[in-house]
DNA sequence: TTGAAAGCGCTAACAT
DNA sequence: ATGTTAGCGCTTTCAA
């Protein structure tokens, strides 16, 4: 049996299309992918035979002749989906390509795995994508050298440390600086800072921690302890005290704090937490300020104000960097860094210049 | 030019492999495709050559060839992606897609869109998936009627209401029915149960309900008031007081409730907060347990007690079920529920009997 | 503007 | 066990 001939019921192909409009495969073509040249007639009655035999091209070989995939991909690790990040990246992404009439295929390798291990998954091993968005921050190995190994365009997503080329972004120092710098202008003078809990390498957690401290400085306010202190101490469980709770004590009892800046949103939503076991209220006694995203609203009883680093826009512009790469045969192109966006809420409030002066 | 002539550098295709390897083209492909009937030596060579070049074979010519796209579609609600459902299911057929060796293309549509929204996506106009999953509760339209139209195999994933075929489903009446339980064991007798906020159309809504309702009647246990009252009140915001304060108050201090049962992972972490805004212990005060996900254990300073209904097992499970109808040539495949899986927390703890005979 | 025909890179039937 | 070859369904060039 010749390849193709073992389909029960046969496909619907552009030569059946042809014939029922009575033209040649050549003009369905034109017709379907909007050539100028054909006439109204011929368009017309192409359409007309497309419709009645409900005909799909076929995208296999559409992408043959024209030796593009049409296809991105997308290679994020495992652990990322379950989060916010995750999520949002991949949503921003699915809308850009729709939008572009790209498929999306994807792709996932397990947190601390080699980059080898990239390069396994099917999409890479058989050539079947255009161009290729890596969100693989924790990976092990040179990732620069196994994305040149692949030989086709790609954007890297969030890596650590910077790079020239090629990759995108949030500014995390500047998100900080603004965070604190909203506080600052409300009034606030006793500002503290909670890093990321546990031992996160990412170059994030030093350059928010540093415009936390640089905004404070620059306004001749001096960073309350233990801004550069990550969360060492076991996070709640055990019965041993929540991490989150002993330096709001502090940072309320000795260090008389109004406001406390947080990495990310799960640093607020702890904080919020702490407060209310501490029996300090949101914001009246406590302002909290998240950099990062803005948490589900649902989550909350007191909505989070945030500087939002849109992962939702970092997932479109990724796009955009890859599909201009893709355009370009494959030329670098510059790295993009996008900033913080603010989202209101109800958790910061204004510091009266007579509370201010007292303390 | 002819088509496949524009690339500047020229692809390596199996003809460049079978050239270097002194055999012909058919060989490289038996080599590649695993087949029995080839010599060591032939198979080593070719491997060679394959390496050499390093060779990617195309995945559109291999589609063209094989008539079929080893490709299964996702289409998915946008406001799904970002909420731990949407994203542990995703991981889930990522992963069970992995496995198979198959690729995954995603699509996207709004929420509450019309179904001939879905049959606008790139990846349905054009021939280009064996088979779909279909992740759209809230779509408008004929769902079941839009999927018999692609002419390709289907599975729908948690849609409202029964189906006896090509469905799968979270078992929402049981779920509900285990945490009630869960509690009357550990000596809880005055049980509340929170229901899903806002205007919930989807059947587990009232599923759960009635599991709880049910289960509080077989134990010969009146359930508390308002169980079957969806959260009408705006929730939190505008000052006005949250309307999950003012049902665990009147819980508390009414019912003299022990415990909660509630419809998902946010309605638990909102009553969590709520107990603490009222100066309630959790577990000590109060028990909570939730159906549906364990939320992140990072968000809440006590891990909720949860009957979690695995959305990555779902995932996984939508893709067998999928490869099987492939598998069949399209045959329908009976539906599937599953089960919750006890995931312990921290928020439930066992009453005394001397304290609850004294009630 | 349209038709004719040469590929695109691979699979699988058939011949050897 | 290996070589040969006819497709798979489309795009694009060239000729008319």
């Amino acid at each position: 049996m010749k390849a193709g001939t073992p389909r029960s019921r046969k496909r619907v192909t552009c030569m059946d299309v042809a014939q029922l409009a009575g033209v040649t495969i050549g003009s369905v073509s034109r017709v379907l992918n909007g050539a100028a040249n054909v006439t109204p007639q011929v368009r017309e009655k192409v359409m007309r035979a497309a419709d009645m035999l409900n005909y799909r091209p076929s995208a296999a070989a559409r992408m043959l002749a024209r030796q593009r995939h049409e296809t991105v991909g997308l290679v994020f690790e495992r652990e990322h989906v379950t989060t916010l990040y995750g999520a949002q990246l991949m949503e921003g992404i699915c809308g850009a390509l729709t939008e572009n009439g790209l498929r999306l295929a994807t792709g996932m390798v397990q947190w601390k795995s080699r980059v080898e291990q990239v390069e396994e998954l099917p999409m890479i091993r058989t050539a079947s994508v255009d161009g290729l968005v890596l969100d693989i921050a924790q990976i092990e190995g040179d990732v620069d050298a196994m994305a040149g190994r692949l030989r086709i365009p790609y954007v890297l997503i969030n890596p650590s440390g910077s790079r020239p080329y090629n990759r995108i972004s949030p500014n995390d120092e500047p998100v900080a600086v603004q965070a604190t710098t909203y506080l600052i202008e409300r009034g606030h003078r006793r500002i503290a800072y909670i890093p990321c809990p546990i031992n996160v390498t990412h170059s994030s957690q030093a350059d928010r921690m540093n415009g936390y401290a640089g905004a404070m400085q620059r306004a001749g306010l001096p960073p309350i302890p233990m801004w550069d202190k990550p969360l060492t101490r076991k996070v709640g469980g055990d019965g041993e005290e929540d991490d989150y709770i002993v330096r709001m004590r502090v940072f309320h009892r000795e260090h008389r704090c109004t406001a406390v800046v947080c990495y990310s949103y799960v640093e607020a939503i702890r904080m919020l937490y702490s407060c209310f076991q501490l029996g300090l209220k949101v914001p009246e006694d406590v302002s909290l300020i998240a950099c990062d995203h803005a948490p589900q609203p649902d989550i909350t009883p007191v909505p989070i104000t945030c500087f939002h680093l849109d992962r939702y826009e970092m997932g479109r512009l990724a796009v955009k960097m890859l599909l201009q790469r893709i355009e370009e045969n494959g030329a670098a192109v510059p790295s993009i860094t996008y900033d913080g966006t603010f989202v209101a809420g109800d958790s910061v409030a204004t510091v009266r210049e007579s509370v201010e002066d007292q303390s």
